[in-house]
DNA sequence: CCAATCTCTTGATCGGCGCTCAAGAAGCAG
DNA sequence: CTGCTTCTTGAGCGCCGATCAAGAGATTGG
């Protein structure tokens, strides 16, 4: 078997071209990226784009992969420290840059098992992260998966939707009161 | 100014075009239905699609503004009937069918402001509706509005998602549980 | 009646897309 | 040196949404 030539430029070079791939990506939509773009950005040709990642949505399968798991550890960190309301208001805030992939992400997950994937993995991570929370807090357990549900359903449609400020701030206060243990009363 | 040769032509035509898209656009979903195959369908060329509507995004805005009406048609005559309860099963039940196109007109109202206005029409026709009900039930006006949107997001996210039926029909139960004006005492 | 005008349809074509293929360069193993 | 694997590339495929110029057919004003 083999070595590689260089295990290290291997691995280098996939993440240069991971890198273009998130940039693009995000300041203009899966869509409007071309794989052409990217490789130029990466500074090789298409096809190279096609040695590393099998197609278009592997490789934004795993720049997916990249920036959730930023997200995720990131807000399992604050989920210690921070308060439940914080938490949500700062998923949204930082969420709004990648707003455009959100809607792609589900659009593409209904045609590619890569980004089906990673998307569930997504949900999972957050979800049981939100029930842990609830579950400290003395939520009634029966009634913490469906509600976790609407959460991260409401949250993906606040990300989704043109919301204006004052309803949002709104909508989280009503979304907050559904998920205090205090409405058991 | 000249008579059209047929306006009858005209708009038969242009129906039949509309028809064929809605049929390829529910089967294979927007991505995968390509103007040539709709045309082929209807029995004109590609171009000829072209002169009817101004682009691809223009002709499924159409055809989404048709489904719509006839949705919002239909729940409108219900409301007066049957509970809240038994519109929103009906709700998640006939809009199974459209699923893969209620990602599309997310994905879409981003990049085609046509799409966009059906799809900010449809929120505001169901979401009136809605707060007609609320209303009438002697929900808390000041939550109703963000109440509104919660379930509008909620249903949305259980169209969009795998959700297994047991979990549906518990998020269902805490969704009218939100929606209740028991909730206030 | 005829030329002009408008409505509608079409074939040809464009640039770009995701992706594939075959060829070959560059390193390592026996 | 030979053979094998890893990586890179130019050429090309079929398809896409969209445009353009040409023209057919009906209707109109003169």
């Amino acid at each position: 078997m083999p070595k590689n030539r260089q295990d290290l430029d291997n691995s280098l070079k996939k993440q240069m071209i991971k890198d273009s791939a998130r940039n693009i990506f995000l300041a203009d939509g899966y869509e409007k990226t071309s794989i052409t773009r990217i490789s130029k950005q990466a500074g090789v040709t298409a096809n190279t784009i096609y040695w590393y990642f099998s197609g278009k949505d592997e490789l934004f399968a795993a720049v997916l992969e990249e920036l959730i798991s930023v997200f995720v550890s990131a807000l399992s960190q604050r989920s210690e420290t921070y308060s439940l309301e914080e938490n949500l208001l700062w998923m949204l805030e930082s969420f709004q840059f990648a707003k455009p992939l959100i809607i792609t992400v589900h659009e593409r997950s209904a045609i590619s098992d890569a980004v089906a994937t990673v998307h569930n993995n997504f949900h999972n991570s957050v979800e049981s992260l939100l029930g842990k929370v609830l579950n400290e807090s003395g939520f009634e357990a029966a009634r913490i998966k469906p509600v976790i549900r609407i959460a991260s359903f409401v949250v993906e449609g606040l990300l989704m939707h043109e919301v204006s400020i004052k309803e949002k701030q709104e909508i989280v206060k009503q979304l907050l009161a559904i998920l205090s243990p205090l409405r058991d009363k």
